[in-house]
RNA sequence: GGCCCAGUGGCUCAGUUGGUUAGAGCGCCGCCCUGUCACGGCGGAGGUCGUCGGUUCGAGUCCGAUCUGGGUCGCCA
């Protein structure tokens, strides 16, 4: 039997009372997250979003009626509580925040009766995901999602009060948009009144800001939606939220400015972290070269080394058929690790075939010097030797190589030395390594479409000194681009945009787009751009990336209130779902099996 | 689309080389307990092992398929 509030107000929350408040009478309501019946006194903790507090009950403070209330109380019952903060009687909590303190109480209101939870309401859960995202209102409960949607709304806070500081206008987009077919795939609405027409639901409002400087609004942001339609991933939902910036009359240096003081300020306020500024930077170039990844965790080393011309006419065939094939052959330098176990590099090997390559090789170099490897017997020792000094090898290191296509022994040997810190323990939480990644290459070889795209999009401005290869050699056209990064993960990233006409007709002929084509996709973007357009420049930061990393998380669903599980679907709602007939009838659309 | 991992009472797990009535902790239900906070004591209910099929005298345990969830490659301007 639920009971009304009526009358009753509540003054604090839960986990707000301190010792400040010995001694003043409150009402607190929430949850009931234990009820401790010791017979003749009962203590129950109560719970909010601010924390638990614990209650007594005893007869002759609360009378009769409340005392036999407070026997029922069970997990989850809402209840409200009216008495006195008091100092502990009995032993103090260290484990709550709340510990010196409990609320004796004077009246009790059952507001609430609950069913007993299908997993326990508790911080750290065991419980599998798959049951806790059925009920994610009851998963919504517990502390550690608390804490971080929390976090999530500090963070936006910061966002909105520094970006306003700095003169930024908060202007919202369409989320009904045209469909443009480059990059990712777009999720379609079917309009009802054009027969045969679809909106999209925006990858980016990256047009549309574009636009508003067009227009003359100097420097807008937003807390953008945007959705892809694209397969799941740790770190990847099909809707999404970015941190969305574009400003006029700007070059690449000052969009960078903005962002890491913006990021700084948010670290600052968030969470307490103080980011040196400037960060540091790398271009696309060093970042693939040193580390294999155009979005490096630089916490730690075992950087690439490319041994190409060291093994060049040895005798092992692998490395030196890679060679001959155009390939490339480079190692990493594992310190320390020259006794792992074959079970262990095996799994390594397993772990790197899932790249794409063949296999790794293994040389080991033993306290006394001597080698031991998976291709010793197909090399001289003179060989060996030159390939372990090469590599910087040591007594007690492994030394791993990779030996195929550039691009393939890059990604796994980038992909390889961030497996083996984590296995090693070499990744520190607590360090933030914030790193701009600039220079990327305007181009990028699609071997499906036969075609160069667009590696960050089609309106991204070469720079300078390579406009003149435009026509003649696209792949080596470096853009106006740059990536936040950090520890590994690409925050966001934005670009210069293209603004002269000419400039852009040559983009898209280097992309491949007809004239027809290109006006038809964004014809208004271009004739937009005939009527005066200022020099403008962007970028847009992953909101859930960013409370990942300040909350300590590698799963982007804990920081995202109702996520979607892998196939896109909800375990919660069941979306998507099936229509009736006739909405399909009204949208002239069928559904064929 | 490919590869890898997981699926046993409400939750988390254990189940030896396939062998009699499938175990534990927590939770839940009942009774008791005035200082507990992983409260305690006594008693109790609850699963046929994701699903389907196969091998076998016999399968939670072996084989095949499939479903669900997770990770990853492809994909993600």
């Amino acid at each position: 039997m639920a009971e009304s509030m009526k009358g009753l107000k509540r003054t604090h929350r839960c986990g707000e009372l301190s010792a400040a408040n010995i001694g003043e009478k409150v009402t607190v309501m929430g949850w009931v997250q234990k009820q401790r019946n010791k017979g003749g006194i009962i203590f129950v903790d109560l719970r909010d979003r601010a924390g638990i507090l614990q209650v007594i009950f005893e007869e002759s403070d609360c009378g009769a009626e409340n005392f036999a209330k407070a026997e029922k109380l069970r997990s989850e019952f809402v209840a409200a509580v009216t008495g006195r903060v008091e100092k502990r009687a009995g032993a103090v909590n260290e484990n709550l925040a709340t510990g010196q303190i409990e609320v004796r109480a004077e009246s009790l209101r059952i507001l609430s009766e609950a069913e007993t939870p299908p997993f326990p309401i508790e911080t750290d859960s065991k419980t599998k995901e798959e049951l806790r995202l059925k009920y994610r209102y009851l998963d919504l409960r517990r502390p550690d999602l608390q804490r971080n949607l929390m976090l999530r709304s500090r963070m936006t806070a910061a966002v909105h009060a520094f970006l306003k500081e700095e003169g930024f206008l908060e202007v919202e987009t369409p989320i009904l948009n045209k469909s443009t077919p480059e990059g990712a795939r777009d999720y379609l609405v079917p309009s009802r009144i054009h027969h045969g027409c679809f909106y999209a639901l925006p990858q980016s409002p990256q047009i549309f800001k574009q636009l508003l400087m067009c227009s003359g609004y100097d420097r807008y942001f937003q807390i953008a939606k945007c959705f892809r339609d694209e397969d799941l991933r740790a770190d990847r939902q099909p809707e999404f939220t970015q941190i969305d910036l574009e400003m006029s009359f700007v070059d690449q240096e000052d969009v960078m400015d903005v962002t890491e003081r913006m990021v700084a300020k948010v670290c600052k306020e968030a969470v307490g972290l103080d980011v040196a500024l400037p960060m540091k930077r790398m271009t696309w170039d060093e970042a693939m070269r040193r580390f294999g990844s155009d979005k490096p965790d630089t916490r730690f080393g075992m950087e690439l080394t490319d041994v190409s011309d060291v093994v060049k006419g040895c005798g092992f065939g692998v490395f030196t058929g890679a060679l001959e094939a155009g390939g490339s052959v480079q190692g990493i330098n594992v310190k320390g690790q020259a006794e792992m176990p074959r079970k262990k590099i095996d799994a390594l090997v397993e772990f790197a075939k899932g790249y794409g390559v063949k296999g790794l090789a293994y040389l080991s170099v033993q306290p006394d010097r001597s080698y031991k490897s998976s291709f010793a017997k197909f090399m001289t020792e003179e060989e060996l030797k030159k390939l372990a000094a090469a590599m910087a090898g040591e007594p007690g290191d492994l030394l791993l190589f990779a030996a195929d296509k550039l691009k393939l022994v890059g990604s796994v040997l980038g992909a390889l030395r961030v497996e083996l810190a984590k296995q090693l323990g070499m990744l520190d939480e607590n360090q933030y390594n914030f790193l701009w990644v600039t220079e990327f290459p305007q181009f990028e070889w699609s071997d499906e479409e036969e075609r160069y795209v667009a590696m960050h999009h089609p309106f991204t401005m070469p720079m300078e000194e390579d406009l003149e290869l435009l026509e003649t050699e696209p792949g080596k056209v470096r853009a106006k681009a740059y990536d936040i990064v950090v520890n590994g993960m690409e925050l966001g990233g934005g670009s210069v945009r293209i603004f002269q006409s000419d400039v852009q007709e040559r983009m898209f002929e280097a992309l491949g787009f007809t004239k027809e084509k290109a006006h038809d996709q964004f014809g208004f973007l271009l004739d937009a751009f005939k009527y005066g357009v200022p020099p403008h420049a962007g970028l847009a930061i992953g909101l859930e990336r960013f409370v990942m990393q300040l909350a300590k998380t590698d799963n982007i669903r804990d920081v995202i209130a109702f996520p979607k599980v892998k196939d896109a679907s909800c375990l919660m709602s069941d979306a998507p779902g099936t229509v009736e007939a006739k909405q399909l009838e009204e949208l002239h659309l069928q559904v064929t099996e």
